[in-house]
DNA sequence: GAGTCGGACTCAGAAAATTAATA
DNA sequence: ATATTAATTTTCTGAGTCCGACT
């Protein structure tokens, strides 16, 4: 945890400067929207896995479909990567290189154009009020294996206990975590208990958790695990052929008519609760989901998925187009709050929504010149509720921190803006603000951070008279925040600022910082500005156990080739006057090398060492930032996919599959597209 | 009409699974 | 070539944001 976090000070006035730049240059709209159409564009089912009526043929309309065609076809068809003022070298080299899903992409635009956009797009699933789909088929959700017993008794003050299988089930859930950290929480162990005695019963032989003994259990699972690992790849195989099988009607829906992947169709298995940080309810019983706890979402005549517990039936079935669940069941943790099932982030649906987030964090370029002066001016405000909204605008705004809705008692202890408490900012005169919070998922934020005078003074006025464990903003929250936000720009609420100052800075930084260079180079430009987000956005990792082990592996690796270096040297020298090698360090003879030839070795082993030097560098460096983070949720697809057209950097090279399939609606931008 | 709450969605890091690299 | 081990990807599910209806 001890990451230091560099004061942004400096680094985010230049990105704003540059920001203010940005904005005077601003692109026409249909530009903008050129993109996406083509990618929405999915297989329709031809597999005959789910059962289609006859009604639920692609009636799919686009929303946008008139926006494209502003686009000339001219420019939307044009090649990604052909507009070559490169050298001949690399130009053949980047033809071989950049990627196949460009060209596919360019390929689908013209499909598209004949075969999607047939239908008038007044049927748009989002332009009709609130609706999100016209049909909707799917085959439901799949539960979890029941519990096998295993018969392994636990001791309880040293004698074997017997359990009844749901008694069992339990005692294994909490027997599994022995090894982990849990184990050192007195909240984790105080709730794992009440809800295991309700399952004891009052007067069961165990009473106290101090004398169980779980170990037996324990031992019995890893010896479980080690048999898993120890079988055969062919068996491996089978067994994972088997689980697909059983898995495969549920993976997919029909949405629109279109074959759609679903996001998570398993149902969660019981087990206990695991909160992040400090939460109230760790160690609680998480019980059994059964099909009478869940609410199917399916369209009007789809058929009803079968329940695939014998004997069992769904709790509600409901046919509601304004909403993209699949179905829901209510968190046995917090009865209040739901866990749903929707579709995966590769589909449609969820592309078209992350594209309109996207545009209206663009949106925000446009607004944040005029956002900046007016809340700055406000820094100074006499109406205190005007002030604090100033000053936590800056915040949002300047450090990229979350709204901060208000927490109940019974979840963890964080906070973000909004909710900050005294104790949370310290003021350093003459303008610093020490900040040291736990945020969302009781991630540690700390940072140091210089100041305009007047927020400064503000948050010093802020704090008087109050205790350490006040809110910072009294006479703020969230809806205050983000209703007053909304006058500023339409749709404006606090998390747009993340994503505008996550997309502003990566497109930025690749900007300035992409010189030349080859294909490696260039990928390292790009991870040192996805780098910088990630601390931007406080997005951290907890170092591996085996880091520093891995660190002293280096090291010695290191060492191991100097000392080849070593000799090599000493070898070509001898070479040079004709004299043979000397012996090796393990006393024996090496192969008589001409000068040349270890001339190639040195330099081989020299390249070697200062790829080492800087992965070790690099790797270090990266051990507490979560890079993947922000890839997936804050930047701007388009701006990476432009990027790499540009600098002829195969998309591959930094968009997995996952992430290439929820992107697909960024993939035929213009290589021109700035954020 | 401010505050509360139900509801639906995005965003989050850890853990598990898979794949790639290396011995 | 095969077995470890490291790196990467995928899965899992918890933790936020924000909206709008209700009180």
């Amino acid at each position: 945890m001890a990451l230091k976090l560099q004061q942004n000070g400096y680094t985010m006035k230049d990105n704003q400067l540059k920001k203010s730049s940005t904005v005077l240059n601003k692109r026409p709209l249909g530009e903008v929207k050129s993109s996406s159409h083509s990618s929405f564009k999915k297989p329709k089912i031809g597999d005959g896995s789910l059962p289609i009526t006859g009604k639920q043929v692609s009636v799919k309309a686009e929303k946008e479909a008139d926006d494209y065609d502003h686009v000339p076809i001219s420019e939307r068809l044009k090649k990604p990567i052909s507009s070559g003022n490169k050298s001949l070298a690399t130009k053949q080299k980047a033809t071989k290189v950049v990627s196949s899903s460009f060209k596919k992409s360019s390929k689908n635009k013209k499909q598209v154009k004949k075969s999607m956009y047939s239908k008038s797009s007044k049927m748009l699933p989002s332009s009709g009020e609130g609706q999100k789909w016209t049909t909707l088929v799917h085959n439901g959700v799949i539960f979890p294996p029941p519990y096998k017993p295993h018969g392994v008794k636990m001791l309880y003050k040293g004698k074997p206990v017997d359990l009844t299988p749901e008694q069992e089930e339990v005692a294994t859930m909490y027997a599994v975590m022995l090894d982990t950290d849990y184990m050192n929480k007195a909240t984790f162990k105080e709730n794992f208990m009440n809800d295991w005695r309700k399952i004891l019963g009052k007067n069961h032989v165990i009473q106290k958790l101090e004398d169980c003994n779980f170990t037996p259990i324990y031992e019995w699972h890893q010896r479980e695990k080690e048999k898993k690992k120890q079988m055969s790849s062919e068996e491996k195989k089978a067994l994972r052929e088997e689980k697909l099988k059983q898995e495969e009607k549920y993976m997919w829906v029909s949405l629109d008519g279109v074959k759609e992947k679903v996001g998570n169709f398993r149902v969660e298995p019981p087990g206990l609760f695991r909160g992040r940080g400090e939460h109230p309810k760790m160690g609680k019983l998480k019980k059994r989901i059964r099909p009478s706890d869940i609410t199917i979402n399916i369209g009007k005549n789809a058929p009803i998925p079968e329940c695939p517990i014998a004997g069992e039936s769904w709790k509600e079935i409901r046919h509601d187009n304004t909403v993209t669940w699949l179905a829901f069941w209510n968190d046995p943790i917090n009865p209040k709050e739901f866990k749903y099932v929707f579709l995966a982030a590769s589909s449609s649906l969820k592309g078209q929504s992350d594209k309109e987030k996207y545009e209206k964090a663009r949106l925000l370029k446009d607004y944040i010149q005029g956002i900046r002066t007016a809340y700055t001016k406000d820094f100074t405000n006499k109406d205190i509720t005007r002030r604090q909204i100033a000053v936590a605008t800056y915040l949002i705004d300047k450090l990229a921190l979350r709204a901060g809705n208000e927490k109940d008692d019974d979840e963890a202890d964080t906070v973000g803006c909004c909710t900050l408490k005294v104790e949370n900012v310290e003021p350093v005169p003459p303008n610093i603000l020490k900040f040291d919070f736990l945020g969302k998922d009781s991630i540690r934020y700390q940072n140091e951070v210089e100041v305009e005078l007047p927020v400064f003074r503000a948050i010093q006025q802020f704090r008087t008279g109050k205790q350490g464990g006040d809110d910072l903003f009294d006479k703020l929250d969230t809806s205050k925040l983000n209703a007053h936000l909304k006058e500023l720009m339409p749709g404006l609420t606090a998390k747009v600022f993340r994503t505008y100052n996550a997309s502003i800075t990566l497109d930025d930084m690749l900007n300035r910082e992409t010189k030349g260079g080859d294909l490696a180079e260039k990928v390292v430009v790009y991870q040192h500005a996805n780098k910088e987000v990630a601390i931007i956005c406080n997005h951290q990792r907890t170092v591996s156990k085996s880091h520093s082990a891995q660190m002293s592996r280096l090291n010695e690796k290191i060492d191991e080739l100097k000392g080849m270096l070593d000799e090599f040297k000493t070898d070509l020298a001898r070479a040079k006057k004709g004299k043979p090698p000397l012996k090796g360090a393990d006393g024996k003879p090496k192969k008589n090398l001409n000068p040349e030839a270890l001339e190639r070795k040195i330099a081989q082993t020299t390249a070697k060492i200062e790829k080492m030097e800087r992965d070790k560098e690099t790797k270090e460096d990266l051990k507490t930032v979560a890079l993947g983070t922000s890839k997936i949720n804050y930047l701007d697809p388009r701006i990476t996919v432009a990027w790499c057209k540009r600098h002829e950097v195969p998309i591959e090279k930094i968009f997995n599959k996952s992430l290439l399939a929820k992107f697909t609606w960024a993939m035929d931008v213009e290589p021109s597209y700035r954020f």
